[in-house]
DNA sequence: ATGAAAGCGCTAACAC
DNA sequence: GTGTTAGCGCTTTCAT
């Protein structure tokens, strides 16, 4: 292992020069800085990011938080924050929390944020999704560089990305209204999720303002995987015979609607049509495609990144970043998994 | 920011002492312990890894390296690997390459690379997947702990973890001969991944057993996208229309086929039959469900992080782990995309 | 079983 | 523009 020291004695001069080199080369004289980048590369010498840290009291490193790495959010978010961080000289690490509050040990939880703060994350991005997690809540209140994506928490407005889901149930209402449906049945996800009861909420009230109740038994609850919006499905088909189109808490899950209604030998959109949410890669890959909601998750990223980056302490350069998106809104994309119905003037 | 110090004088002990009790508990006294114990709970003490880090040259850290974050085995990998380094006391850091040498500049490339090395990580997995990427290959020789997942390079057998791809496609032909069929398409890979040409040949090798040819005009290229499997089904059904299977190097292109196939009124399994490779999410989520020839991702992510513990300077440890298995062997998955023809004689 | 002290490899005043 | 030096927070001999 070369180090600094190493490289000095090799150049001649001493390990602040070849410092100064390194971090503000403008500092120094063309030969000199010459002379030392010659022995680095003699010698391949890597500088310690570790003793660089210890010595500058700044990590240059952000944490990225997740429920699950196995989440259709996490690759995303991970892709595109890594890019501009790495585009600013910074490093991202990441860990996981256990995917509720009830499947993990506090003791995961525990370790995850540890491992982060341990190692002097000057930020951390908070992929949120779980509600009632005092945690995660707690979390954000005691790091106060930290940022949130998925939650808007009252009185730091400012660190907070998020999405419109109540306007995304809106939107997939309106849909399915426009095209004529009127009864319609709901795969929401779990009642701990935030999102889930403001998409549920939003595409209620929409109905209701058209004169449409969302029956308790035009509801189903699944947990995201493709296997429960089979199994809703199922139950589906077999409560009533006259829905005309189901409206799924995310795409997963409508895949899995897909397949069963497939194998029920019912027809797509022709004899039930269907809606997603979130516009992941799934929704093409299925026949029909899906229809979705989608949510701008590469943006809501890019967002977080210049936020964490805004508060982290290195951040004393004299270029601030101008104040990003923070709150981002629902889009329709329409593919063929919706028919427009025969005109009838009532349900 | 407390630091061991603080504690110690709170403790009124010496810092020896703290970093005893949190590190050795054994060695030091039970009262004293409490003493210690008590002070780091009024304090709210966090050790910092860095620090630790340099002084005990080791860091306790291992680097994943991908080539992209969205590739469909970082996060399974990521899930299994950070699992059990975890449960022994290691962190994971990672970092993504760029998909292809083309795609992406080699600054990108060394950035990834040096943002893990100079972060003094003590093994590090590659997940390989690119052919003719010396870089990755020179990575694996410098450096001596690092492990790889997807290939076996000569000489260094014992670090790498791998999968009979050969092996893969003799399987996926055996299968279609079985069923019956004779006129098959290949929609393959990108020729630069080796994963890739190791299944053409043993699946051309395998017709080839049973006095079948497999044209030049019957291989198709994609990409492992859904979209390039559903460009290279459009080519296959105008090139010929007597194709009755397809087989395709990926899941997700196979999707992308399914979905192409649906389009142009082409029944599954009736009229055309297909099988995927790799036994990803997406095979469960469309319809008919695909027949697909599985890697056990989870079980090669789990020998290369053995693996990689094994090969850590830390691992100075008296217990060492088992050697795990590195060599891992195809199984067939079968659902319902390919169908068992009418016995015809002959082709 | 515990303490004193010397670093780990680097940065950042502060002098020159 | 460059060198000297004092740490950063921890671990780890070496004494006691």
């Amino acid at each position: 292992m070369t180090t600094l020291e190493n490289v000095a004695k090799l150049a001649g001069v001493s390990t602040a020069t070849v410092s100064r080199t390194l971090n503000t080369p403008e500092q120094v004289e063309s030969t000199t800085r010459a002379k030392v980048t010659d022995a680095i590369a003699k010698t391949g010498y890597k500088r310690n990011e570790m003793a660089r840290t210890l010595a500058s009291q700044s990590s240059r490193t952000i944490g990225l938080l997740t429920d699950t790495f196995s989440s259709s959010y996490f690759s995303p978010i991970l892709e595109i924050t890594t890019k501009i961080l790495h585009q600013h000289g910074y490093f991202t690490l990441v860990e996981a929390m256990g995917s509720t509050p009830s499947t993990t040990s506090s003791e995961t939880q525990n370790r995850a944020w540890h491992s982060l703060t341990s190692r002097q994350v000057e930020s951390v991005i908070l992929l949120s999704g779980l509600i009632n997690d005092d945690l995660l809540r707690r979390m954000f209140s005691e790091f106060p560089s930290s940022v949130i994506i998925g939650q808007t928490i009252k009185g730091a407005e400012d660190r907070c990305v998020s999405f419109d889901h109540y306007k995304g149930g809106q939107l997939a209402a309106e849909h399915l209204l426009k095209k004529g449906h009127r009864q319609i049945a709901m795969i929401k996800g779990s009642s701990y999720r935030e999102d889930s009861v403001e998409r549920a909420q939003g595409f209620k009230d929409e109905l209701a303002a058209n004169n449409i109740k969302l029956d308790a038994d035009a509801i189903f609850e699944g947990d995201y995987t493709v296997d429960s919006g089979r199994a809703a499905t199922k139950k589906i088909l077999k409560k009533r015979d006259n829905f005309t189109a189901i409206f799924s808490h995310n795409d997963d899950m409508a895949a899995g609607a897909i397949s069963e209604l497939h194998i029920a030998g019912v027809d797509i959109p022709n004899k039930m049509s269907i809606i997603g949410f979130d516009n992941s890669a799934i929704a093409q890959a299925v026949h029909p495609q899906l229809t979705s909601i989608s949510q701008p998750i590469k943006a809501m990223g890019h967002s977080a990144a210049i936020l964490a980056l805004n508060l982290s302490k290195s951040q004393r350069n004299k270029n601030e970043f101008e104040q990003p998106q923070l709150r981002f809104s629902p889009e329709i994309i329409e593919r063929h998994s919706v028919k427009q119905l025969n005109t009838v003037a009532e349900q």
